[in-house]
DNA sequence: CTGAAAGCGCTTACAG
DNA sequence: CTGAAAGCGCTTACAG
């Protein structure tokens, strides 16, 4: 069970460690007789390096992990970023540091600044939440360091991993806890923030799957994710009397939330993440339930992935997928910090 | 924002390597003064041990855990084992190394034996799931090393944190979510394993506290965590015409699941866990909703921690408590090894 | 193309 | 009581 060590590679297959190295890390020629000794004695001996070691000397190269996320005033992406800097300190003996670009994912240029502004500060690696269109490729291309798609997917020549949720899954995990929680036939209107956003769009079409008969979607309703937008389109929606179910599937829930409020009926309400207005709402029982993405999780997991890629050398999945859960009232006695 | 080393601190104390590694490590006698000026640059550079070289050191050294836990035919505390082994085999480069005794949690003779033979072979750190009585707090006092009460909490000199779930927020969990999907005044059955059980009856006592009026607790009943005796008391409990909603807050679920399958009746159904028939009855719709305690995580988090503590030096929190949440049929999707 | 040496930070025998 | 040296496994200049 113990590990083999490039020490003893180097002795089984006649030569030295630097050689070893060389040949592992494709840094530098060797000949193709020594090389293939080489290659067949790692095989042979199943060899995985040490991560502590790989850990000490990289304490001494560092690790610039650059990530452009986020956007003020969006406790999502505040708590995707709170996750990345709490693990990039859990990692700093392994001298991994972080160069945060703070822009707002619907800012496409100040996205691109962000990128180009990492190339130049030459970062080994990059987490980004951005809508992935041509020109954010072609300058995610340019970077040529490993990246991670976090919660947004995105295509990219070095894309090493997708952290985020399943959107078709947790609409239908919304439907399939409206049709619990309703009993009669019931009309159910939905609020988005865009249908172009392809994630928002998917949860609609599962919570479309999903939900029984008795739930007869009217109409779904689109907020740009704006809180005061939201407000004026939930209080129009609900003067139609036949609405008992709203579902917030995208952000700006809190300003729906606020006209259901104050509107004195009382509909049923289903919604995604955990802002301030959506606790407050589970904790006085106008939002019955919400589901949560694991905001937290995905920063903390990306850091992880990047580490275990590059520092660790393993191979790393293609996508890591949060569950999708559903916390309810009593959930967030144990659930403070909504990680 | 780089750390400081032993290095530094040993030439800012003026004095070597191996004194101030004998102050922090508190190994061998250091003279009053030269400890008293090492403590404070200590203090004064904020020192923290760099977890790489600790790593590197230690893999050298080894580290044994010992785990008591499970026993046979549980799938809970078989996913608890299998974070534990997940997460030893991730830290394998840090010389971290498990021995696991597959004990049943209720065998006291068995969980003695498993103590002593740890003792025997001189583990650095135990992780135990058991019913902390008199005999077993002994045997783990006379051990000597930290430990971590998993799922179970116990009391012990050398408990370094108790990883587990809170009880009484699953069985309010469990009443906020029946009190949804229950739309009148509907009876109700509560079984568990056994009230003796200090976790499954404060499960129930969160229920009884959760739920709204409508809900007629009117019975409540013990099945040794047993699916024939589980099998057999559903079975009655479903002559009862007034029963709606059947609560399974222990173990054993499975056979009552079987009988509720057999009666031809609809009651609501919430469970706890993630068995095989759990899973079946969320795919059918014979069970409205499970509570996931993460067994999973629990074993990942308790290894965690120990490295945290042992190897890391970290100070580490007194307890790590699971999340309680929700999961409906549509969450399984994207859950498919039920961590 | 290849090897011997030095270094990452922490520990531990081993001398004094 | 204290210090200099060697080692954990991996990398990287630096010589050859």
């Amino acid at each position: 069970m113990k590990q083999t060590t490039i020490k003893e590679i180097a002795a089984l297959a006649g030569t030295s460690r630097g050689t070893v190295d060389r040949v592992i890390n494709k840094r530098g020629r060797v000949s193709p007789k020594v090389k293939a000794r080489v290659l067949q004695v790692i095989d042979e001996t199943n060899y995985r390096p040490n991560t502590a070691a790989r850990s000490l000397y990289m304490s001494h190269r560092g690790l610039k992990i650059g990530a452009v996320i986020g956007g003020l005033k969006n406790s999502f992406f505040d708590l995707v970023i709170a996750g990345i800097k709490d693990e990039v300190e859990h990692y700093r003996s392994s001298g991994i540091s972080l160069i945060l670009k703070n822009v707002s994912l619907f800012d496409k240029e100040a996205n691109l600044k962000a990128i180009a502004e990492l190339k130049e500060e030459g970062v080994d690696a990059v987490l980004i939440a951005a809508i992935g269109d041509e020109d954010i490729q072609a300058a995610l291309n340019s970077l040529h360091v490993p990246l991670v798609a976090v919660n947004l997917n995105l295509e990219a020549k070095n894309k090493l991993c997708f952290v985020g949720t399943n959107y078709l899954n947790s609409g239908r995990l919304a439907g399939n806890f409206a049709s619990l929680i309703v009993n009669e036939p019931t009309g159910c209107g939905i609020v988005v923030g865009s249908l172009t956003h392809p994630g928002q769009s998917l949860r609609c079409r599962g919570f479309e799957e999903a939900i029984e008969p008795k739930i007869n979607l009217t109409e779904i309703i689109e907020n740009q994710d704006e809180n005061e937008c939201s407000y004026n389109l939930v209080k129009t929606m609900l003067q139609n009397p036949s609405i008992g179910l709203i579902c917030f599937l995208g952000a700006g829930e809190e300003g729906g939330l606020k006209a259901i409020a104050e509107s004195g009926k009382h509909p049923k309400v289903i919604t995604v993440d955990q802002s301030e207005g959506v606790l407050e709402g589970l904790q006085n029982g106008l939002v019955a339930g919400t589901i949560n993405q694991h905001p937290y999780t995905q920063g903390v997991r990306s850091v992880d992935l990047i580490f275990d890629s590059l520092v660790c050398r393993n191979k790393v999945p293609k996508e890591i997928i949060m569950d999708n859960v559903l916390i309810l009232k009593e959930s967030i006695l144990t659930h403070k910090l909504a990680k």
